[in-house]
DNA sequence: AGAGTCATATTGATTGATCAATCAAAATCT
DNA sequence: AGATTTTGATTGATCAATCAATATGACTCT
């Protein structure tokens, strides 16, 4: 079996190889959460990851890059929530809209670290060429999803608000709670925060969702 | 005159200081919008305020300090922005809420600058601290005001969300949007802003607020 | 299977650049 | 004259990046 001889252990390699980046990365999320985008160094990143620093070099070639990986990690993570969140619901517009605002909050993704770190990246201008090029598409995606969710609503149930500013103020609204939740921690915050997001949704869609989210009879 | 032979020379040699210290301030503001709080230096500030760079550390001591004065100074000019807003608003509870709304998409205060420097204190993470200690008590005044402006919408024209929320929400859409602005420039951004918070207004308080701001009879 | 060979991964000392802070000297005001 | 403000060269610390040395498998050939 020459294929299997060839093949198996670059596969190996390459997962090792993949491993160690995202340990690396996983490392540098958290390191920006602690030390901050100002104040972290490359040996922060190697003993969070209990590696030696010389090896983020050779790994990312160079600290600027490692952070621009880094954004792009926390990026696709993202889309990939969001996008699978909407693929797994029903595809009446509430229930899409419910979903993809739901999917913001989930704990597995909305940690205070993650939330640090992606300050940590708006904050810094020299970033924002950078943010562009690595989110930009992601949030334009995420904006016109809202927007033609937002219309539907409009068409199939009869509300009469402009769909694209409604799907501006539920997109600003969850960004500014990501603001609110990276300083103040816990479940219990993560679901005060989506207790806010209902309570908007249902001042713009009072048939189709309660303070506490969608409702019933909401589909 | 002895008197003002003595007060004078004090006086202005205390007006030159507070306005070298404000220039720095401000200089601290635009190069934090520049360089971003990562890479801002003393060299960048001097430069931007056009002055040499051991000043910085003979009115300021240290780039800590200077960084901490910089956060007060933003924090002083967003409440007394808000409170004047309020102040000069007549007593009822949707002019005022029309007001503080307002009041926040200031094109005196809100400007790319600020913005810019207000998210670099937000990523900090060795910031939180500081920015508890210099902003959470404005912070808190601000929630609270809102928060009783809303309690008096329900009790005086017979609405019936949770006023806790509604002040959260309409707080944290304010924060969302200046995220939005700090990158996108423009009077024209500013107005479009302010239009998505009082959809949501409209959305919450519709007898009171329309999608461009307080209704006719709405006082 | 086992010794040998090679590519890849890992380590940390060294280097060079950058920058905050100090300080002595000069300038400006009262 | 005396106090305060301003200047920029110097100092010392920090840190990213390099690099030579070492380790770890993976594959080959006998």
């Amino acid at each position: 079996m020459p294929d299997q001889a060839t093949q198996e252990p670059q596969t190996r390699r390459k997962q090792s190889r993949e491993e160690r980046r995202r340990q690396l990365i996983e490392a540098t999320i958290r390191a920006l959460a602690t030390q901050g985008y100002a104040a972290i160094t490359l040996a922060d990143v190697a003993r969070e990851a209990r590696l030696s620093y010389g090896l983020v070099n050779f790994h990312f070639a160079s600290k600027e890059n490692l952070l621009a990986e880094t954004l792009d990690y926390l990026s696709n993570e993202y889309r990939n929530n969001w996008q699978s969140a909407l693929a797994a619901a029903p595809p009446a517009p509430a229930r899409q809209i419910a979903a993809l605002l739901q999917a913001d909050f989930n704990p597995a993704i909305v940690t205070p670290e993650r939330l640090s770190a992606w300050v940590s990246f708006w904050g810094e201008s020299q970033n924002r060429p950078l943010y562009q090029a690595h989110c930009g598409a992601n949030d334009a995606a995420y904006i016109a999803t809202l927007e033609t969710l937002c219309g539907q609503m409009n068409r199939d149930h009869g509300y009469g608000q402009d769909p694209v500013k409604v799907a501006r103020a539920l997109r600003v609204l969850t960004e500014g709670l990501w603001l609110e939740l990276m300083t103040r921690i816990g479940d219990i915050e993560l679901t005060a925060a989506l207790e806010t997001v209902w309570t908007s949704a249902a001042a713009f869609y009072p048939r189709h969702f309660g303070p506490k989210g969608l409702l019933p009879g909401g589909g």
